[in-house]
DNA sequence: GTAGTAAGTAAGTGATAACTAACAAAGGAG
DNA sequence: CTCCTTTGTTAGTTATCACTTACTTACTAC
């Protein structure tokens, strides 16, 4: 019996839960489950989060961040409409290598279970969200957007391009990429903002 | 004891399913339930089902054919923006009246446990799709749309307001009406799709 | 080295789920 | 009126789930 830290093991439960999520959903994700795929036992899983949303919570802690830095990086340089790309990219990227985050946004588990875990998903959306709305006003500030363009609905435009990327993809069985068909769908949204 | 037939009461079992989802979420549908709602037992469901999914599927019949009934009957008369318009108004009248739709699409009961389910899901949804790339099509043929304009992209761009949309009237606890909010994107989405 | 704490296990509990079996009665066809 | 199908009930079964209890052992500070 090899034993580790607590830091070290809510990092193995965190990821364990990323992979279930994509392979079996939300609902697949179950403590048993959890336990086998770290391979301690299920009360093992007690000592270090002291319930299933608990656990659920520290993932969407850890997802959102490492999202949000992915944003962050992507965005480096450059116009606002290169700026605004290479995060649409980053963001897909995101989904594609990691696609268990995209399911927790759509859980019923998370919705209706826990207003805690809700008002979390909401407010990490939020950061995410606010980030392309900054990039969308520095562009506006530039003078490279115009000066009428609603942020809101256009920030809720890149929003959709995202889900609906990422439905079609669901579906689409994940046989193509999730980065490549984003051009035409790109092509249409820098339109929609332009001058 | 007073009795229906089958077909009345797989109507009434259908509406129950409808209601609970948007109360409760799909993972809130439970045999139980449903028969609280209609009045009857859980076992006399199964004189009218075989099982849970097959509800599922019924409901998944039933609400997409209604919304497709929705779509196309906004569609009538106007020019192409118009009726996209006119189409894009309606579906989201059609999610605020009964949100239930909108959550089977995401939910994981659906697209882990049932492959059959699924495909009718693709299916349904690929009808909604088509009518809306119909719209486009047309759209072009008569010049009031470009050439030019990419209809697989301006299509998934569509789908994508309709989900975004959803999910910040979801988020926000549906104070606000689903369709107000819309102008604003709609604005942008006729300036991408335009000549 | 030893004591105490942190990380682990085995075995169970209670709740809830979908589904079934055996039986009862409503209501139409003849 | 009588028979038979359809719709219904009561009372289970079986499986799965999150979580608990009582006990054990690895590691660490002194």
């Amino acid at each position: 019996m090899t034993r580790k830290s607590t830091a070290e093991r809510k990092q193995e439960i965190v990821h364990a839960v990323l992979v279930l999520i994509a392979k079996l959903g939300i609902q697949g994700v179950t403590m048993g489950r959890i336990a086998d795929k770290v391979g301690i036992t299920e009360a093992a899983l007690y000592r270090h989060f002291d319930s299933k949303l608990g656990i659920i919570g520290a993932t969407i802690d850890v997802a959102f961040d490492d999202l949000l830095e992915a944003l962050e990086s992507s965005a480096r340089g450059g116009t606002a409409r290169e700026m605004l790309r290479n995060a649409l990219v980053a963001h897909l990227e995101f989904i594609e290598k990691r696609p268990g985050v995209a399911r927790i946004l759509f859980s019923d588990e998370v919705h209706f279970n826990s207003p805690a875990l809700q008002e979390k998903l909401a407010r990490r959306g939020g950061y995410i969200v606010g980030h392309i709305a900054g990039l969308l006003r520095a562009g506006i500030s530039t003078g490279e957007l115009s000066k009428d363009l609603d942020v809101k609905s256009a920030t809720a435009l890149y929003r959709g391009i995202v889900q609906a990327q990422v439905m079609l993809w669901a579906h689409a069985e994940k046989k193509i990429g999730l980065v490549e068909n984003a051009d035409g769908v790109w092509a249409l949204y820098e339109k929609a903002i332009g001058v």
